[in-house]
RNA sequence: GGCAGGGUAGCUCAGCUGGUUAGAGCGCAGGACUCAUAAGCCUGAGGUCGGCGGUUCAAGCCCGCCCCCUGCUACCA
């Protein structure tokens, strides 16, 4: 059986999910619901990332223990996932004790490529990243992220000699053995080793930072937590041991926020590449999701919870929404009012209203009965190129493009001066086709809107109407005249 | 500063290697209908395709210069 594994990136347990954060979970959910549909065996992979100074400083500042902390964060960002109907197999904690002991391994793998020098440069413990010289002060000594001061740091580091892999990377994008989606973030991974890729560092002492994976034969040093925490996308499958592993690595494909592609696309693939693993497939660079027009952000108090936008209306609206109209290949934009609007058009009074009509013209002048439903007849061809393309935001327009397609199939034919014509035969004809229609629709669906792709399923697919008992997606704002 | 990608109807965007009256969705205006969630369908208005100059029989698409936006990256101080 064809196996097919999928990543989403492992967000920091700093924050706080919001809406932004449902795209990657999102998209990924759909490539693996799309993948099983085809019958391949898939693991869908999600997780948290919990190591690292911030955490450690967070848990102290509430004065909570820092396991403690981890646990309930880590269940808030799990929790994300079933609130969008996430249909993850694997949820993977970089607190785990399996993956610490696989760090190890890993790290030991890695050794010949590891060595130790002197680092000295400014530091923000919130990015929990070095920063060169000349962006320190270009920002005035103050991270404009975090708002803190970089502190200058002389330490002890190991180092991942990646710059000795930089050029077997860029040969592995440019042939598309590792295929970088979309194009303008492959072409800034390429302008960056161009420009000359240098070792990165990959341990802390750990008198700094003690929250982390201990280096091996090394107890004075943890490991980086961005060099940790990549390694989750193996040590879930049990590497490398583990029977997991030799089935379904290498990843079909990764999902990653625009932020990270340098760590996804450069480094990971380096360290890969060290341990004689194959580099993922592909990976698929998402952008993000605005709110009004700006960034999502507590300071400027416009954070929007997903869980807010399903209670208003259901889950597979959040999950439409967001996939449609986010640009697959850039940042989109939420708002309540473009939430409505979508909502209202394109789910009750498209969708919901051709399922319907459909339904009760069936029951009206078939008694509900549909009879023989021939075949589907539309051509997928550019609905599957826009899905191996990540392009789910085309992919439902194209869906969209045969419901609209259908309601005006159903006014032409006009079943309702049919069936007072009496032609019963022809009736039957356009009705049934209307049937193979939704259908149809459905199964197109069923990767993005999971549960509206069964109901539908359920109303139309046994020859005989299933009644409804409430409208796929109720209207709850009624213009007034 | 360098590299890359953009600037097309009120809004969000599509326009393949240059070729008849520049397209879609939303919004707006009008119309015909009634199966349906007062939904759906039809018609229409609306664009000097960022600016200037050039190549060509012909340019939104090619070339030059300029303005603005976004991303990556560098440097100065």
């Amino acid at each position: 059986m064809d196996r097919y594994y999928i990543t989403t990136s492992i967000p920091y347990i700093n924050g706080e999910p919001h809406i932004g954060h449902t795209y990657e979970l999102l998209t990924a959910d759909v490539l693996a619901r799309y993948a099983r549909q085809q019958g391949k065996n898939v693991i869908l992979s999600t997780g948290t990332d919990e190591h690292g100074g911030k955490i450690q400083e967070k848990a102290q500042e509430l004065g909570k223990p820092i396991r403690e902390y981890a646990d309930e964060m880590s269940a808030r960002w799990r929790e994300l996932g079933s609130i969008v109907n996430m249909s993850n197999d694997r949820f993977i904690r970089t607190t785990d004790a399996g993956h610490e002991q696989r760090a190890g391994l890993i790290w030991k793998s890695l050794e010949k490529f590891i060595y130790k020098a002197k680092y000295s440069g400014w530091y923000c413990t919130g990015c929990e990243a070095f920063v060169t010289e000349s962006t320190a002060k270009e920002n005035g000594g103050v991270c404009p992220i975090h708002n803190r001061p970089y502190e200058k740091i002389e330490e002890d580091n190991y180092f991942f000699k990646l710059s000795g892999f930089s050029k077997a990377i860029e040969e592995a994008i440019t042939s598309g053995t590792f295929r970088i989606v979309p194009d303008t973030r492959k072409n800034e991974i390429l302008g960056i080793i161009k420009e000359g890729v240098e070792d990165v560092s990959i341990s802390r002492p750990k008198e700094k930072i003690s929250w982390g994976i201990p280096v091996p034969d090394d107890p004075d040093q943890v490991m980086y937590v961005w060099f940790e925490a990549l390694m989750n996308y193996i040590t879930v499958l049990g590497y490398p041991e583990h029977q997991d592993f030799k089935d379904f690595w290498p990843a079909d494909v990764q999902v990653i926020g625009k932020d990270i592609s340098r760590f996804h696309a450069l480094i990971w693939p380096g360290m890969l590449m060290g341990l004689g693993v194959e580099l993922p497939k592909a990976l698929y660079v998402h952008g993000f999701i605005n709110i009004d027009g700006k960034k999502i952000s507590k300071s400027l108090g416009n954070v929007v919870h997903p869980r807010e936008a399903v209670e208003k209306h259901g889950i597979d609206a959040l999950r439409y929404y967001v996939l449609r109209h986010t640009p697959s290949y850039g940042d989109g934009d939420f708002t309540w009012e473009k939430f409505e609007n979508a909502y209202n058009g394109e789910l009750a009074n498209e969708l919901g209203n051709a399922v319907s009509r459909t339904e009760a013209m069936i029951t009206k002048y078939q008694k509900g009965v549909i009879g023989n439903i021939p075949p589907s007849e539309h051509d997928s061809a550019q609905y599957r190129k826009y899905m191996s393309e990540f392009r789910f935001d085309r992919a439902l327009e194209e869906i969209w493009e045969q419901i609209r397609g259908l309601n005006q199939y159903i006014d032409e034919q006009k079943p309702w001066v049919i069936a007072k014509s009496g032609d019963s035969e022809h009736l039957q004809q356009v009705l049934a086709y209307m049937c193979s229609d939704l259908l149809e629709v459905g199964e197109l669906l069923q990767p993005f809107l999971p549960d509206t792709s069964a109901r539908i399923k359920e109303i139309f697919s046994t020859g005989v109407i299933k009644p409804s008992q409430t409208n796929l997606f109720p209207k709850t704002q009624i213009k007034q005249p």
